[in-house]
DNA sequence: GTTGCGTTTATTTTT
DNA sequence: TAAACGCAAC
């Protein structure tokens, strides 16, 4: 397929701000691709020179992946495709002393922050309860993806949560030094402020990056844009692509005012627009149009297309959640068996998480493959975490978070009241959890109240811990030490006490070995440039427990449920958009914030513009909610749809027909 | 220290 | 509805 006119433009712009405001489905990425293709070949300028952002590992692995595919190996030399994530980390390894880091350094997952935070409110004797950790984190959060701003406006009208926020929040950073650590905001923040007060730092990379692209420029936070000026510096040549109507996660922080204000910000700046949708049929299209429209402010764009205009939308009613889930799992069944479509093109998308449920209930009655995308993810079992923790405890014995976690997991007998002494000892002696079982063993006096037995569990334990780290230093293959490791630290006989059912037993141990496989998969891709470590396999990990199943690509088999966030930057050939109701979409919490409507129309925007052929709207008039029954009405986007794209089939004067059509399908098929 | 039972509470989205 | 939590008995 060739470029068009607009995409040409994009690519060949060379030097000086360059705004892309690319549309769904307008060929966002191979327009980023191909200009980066266009500056190594055709102007002549050095990979190294270049440097492409984007929000997930996914997006930047796939550009990657695309730009091998256009040019040699040697002419991308240097070349910088990632995220800002991984950009700031890069960062950060190679000046750690600059920010008071020593090198292998930890980064923290949102488990680890949690629990950061409830030891800090228990030790403040503040109730959880009226302060949930979460709340927390995500006002911490805040603060640091947006900088003091946050800090002017709380004096101004201070929340009692604020308050305690704030004064939980120098003592989080100062634990987060304490533990030679850092969080998630922070791979941000911390580059922003070396950049900011170090000129020869700051000088480094700005000779060094001269060429930058940013990839969905709508979700980038006000310390990411800091983040990008200060690598710029007066070099002008950022281009930025971008769709203000995809902008999602303003809940994250992010601003879309960045990209609507980016004229005014860098004067003279090139604009393109990129209209022409080449995923969708021209009924799509213009239904999704007719529906973000009606959102204030936003940049006013004609998106079109021009393939056959297909099937109108259609809009389906059902009783209740269940019924729902059998009218989508009945016609793409139909769709999977009449019509040969692999489960890997249909998506079944959703506003909250829980609301998969249903659909996954019907789908396993009938056997059909899914994959859920997100939510409970890999790393988010028991198991899995745990022997994460214990290859963290090996790495960094001051990881007070994992050694408590796992101190007494597989059951070793040291029970609530022995850690709640250890800690006690700790804070008084001011050192490390380690530390004191370290001199427990040595003098088991040093602790009172502390039993025989207990000390000689304690004992047991370090010398596995030490016996293990040792092997992981000296060897060469760290993969098979951490599967003798997994043996003797007696995981297995643990979950068998767990569990009852055989299968459950095997599948989580199988999750144990998909960590071990993971190290060596690890190992084997380092092998010839350095040789592995385990601070950088964890560093790995806690990025990659952020993302998506990297897997992804090869489902291409299952139907894909996910929500409506995780499917941007996606397509799919028949797509339903279920759950269509007044409080589920637009969601009933935002819509007590100001613009929180205008961000739910835009996340239905995104659901609509990700299906190419068919796109199927379904809701429910009633639907449990916490074990009740609750009556809902239909999300006004529904009605904000143009009548010309939409079919609507609500239970009262739809009795016997659309159903009725694909069960019958539906028998012949399993007669013959 | 562990086990088991009854009570409570949660569902917005995530790099 | 189902998981998570807290308390009391073993």
């Amino acid at each position: 397929m060739q470029l068009n006119q607009e995409q040409l433009t994009a690519v060949r712009h060379v030097n000086g701000p360059l705004l892309i405001f690319a549309g769904a489905g307008s060929g966002k990425t191979r327009v980023i691709t191909n200009r980066i293709v266009h500056l190594i070949q055709k102007e002549g300028i050095s990979a190294g020179k270049i440097v492409a952002l984007t929000f997930t590992n996914k997006s930047a692995k796939e550009m990657q992946t695309r730009v091998k595919k256009m040019i040699t190996k040697p002419l991308l030399r240097g070349i910088e495709i990632s995220t800002f994530h991984s950009l700031g980390l890069k960062i950060l390894k190679k000046h750690p002393e600059e920010i008071g880091l020593k090198f292998p350094f930890v980064l923290q997952t949102p488990y680890d922050q949690e629990s950061i935070i409830n030891d800090l409110l228990k030790s403040k004797k503040i109730d959880p309860q009226s302060y949930p950790s979460k709340a927390i984190l995500s006002h911490f959060s805040r603060i640091k993806n947006t900088g003091e701003e946050y800090i002017a406006k709380l004096s101004v009208s201070p929340i009692e949560i604020d308050l305690i926020s704030l004064q939980l929040f120098e003592n989080y950073c100062h634990v987060l030094k304490e533990l030679n650590s850092v969080d998630f905001d922070d791979l941000i923040l911390l580059p922003t402020n070396l950049l900011t007060n170090n000129k020869q730092v700051r000088q480094y990379y700005q000779t060094k990056f001269k060429y930058i692209m940013v990839d969905e420029f709508q979700d980038t936070n006000q310390s990411q844009y800091t983040f990008l000026k200060l690598l710029m510096g007066n070099n002008p040549n950022l281009c930025v692509v971008g769709d203000d109507d995809q902008s999602i996660y303003g809940f994250r922080g992010s601003n879309m005012n960045l990209i609507l204000n980016f004229e005014k910000d860098f004067p003279g700046a090139k604009v393109v627009h990129l209209l022409n949708n080449y995923r969708s049929t021209s009924f799509i299209v213009n239904a999704a149009s007719s529906v973000i429209k009606n959102n204030p402010g936003r940049r006013e764009k004609r998106l079109y297309s021009n393939i056959n205009h297909g099937d109108k939308v259609k809009y389906i009613e059902r009783e209740n959640e269940k019924e729902e889930a059998i009218y989508v799992v009945d016609t793409l069944q139909a769709e999977m068996i009449k019509g040969k479509k692999p489960g890997g093109k249909i998506a079944i998308l959703f506003r909250t998480n829980y609301q998969s449920r249903s659909f996954e209930e019907e789908l396993r009655i009938r056997s059909i493959p899914y994959k859920l995308v997100g939510g409970y993810n890999f790393f988010d079992r028991k198991e899995v975490r745990d022997i994460i923790s214990y290859i963290k405890i090996i790495a960094n014995p001051k990881d007070e978070v994992s050694l408590l976690r796992v101190l007494n997991y597989p059951k070793r007998g040291i029970g609530g009241t022995t850690i709640s002494k250890l800690i006690q000892k700790s804070i008084e002696c001011e050192c490390s959890v380690m530390e004191i079982l370290e001199r427990l063993c040595e003098k088991p006096e040093f602790v009172d109240g502390i039993k025989k037995k207990t000390v000689s569990a304690i004992y047991e334990f370090l010398e596995i811990i030490h016996k293990y780290k040792k092997e992981f230093f000296k060897s060469h293959q760290m993969s098979s030490v951490l599967n003798s490791f997994i043996k003797e630290i007696g995981f297995e006989k643990e979950i068998v006490s767990e569990e009852s059912d055989e299968k459950v037993i095997k599948a989580r141990m199988n999750n144990l070995s998909e960590v071990v496989n993971m190290l060596s998969y690890f190992e084997n891709e380092l092998e010839q440039e350095n040789k592995p470590n385990l601070f950088d396999f964890i560093i790995r990990l806690t990025l990659l427990m952020e993302d998506i199943d990297p897997k992804l690509e090869q489902e291409d088999k299952k139907v894909q449920l996910m929500t409506m966030h995780l499917s941007k930057g996606l397509e799919f050939d028949i797509v339903f958009l279920v759950g269509l109701e007044e409080g589920i979409i637009p969601n009933s919490r935002v819509l007590e914030e100001g613009s929180g409507v205008d961000e739910e129309r835009r996340l239905f925007y995104v659901g609509m513009t990700r299906a190419k052929e068919k796109l199927i709207l379904t809701g429910a008039k009633e639907r449990k909610k916490y074990g009740e029954t609750v009556l809902s009405n239909p999300s006004r986007f529904i009605e904000e749809i143009s009548c010309q794209y939409l079919d609507t089939y609500k239970i009262e004067n739809e009795s016997s027909e659309s159903s009725n059509i694909f069960l019958n399908e539906l028998e012949k098929l399993k007669s013959a």
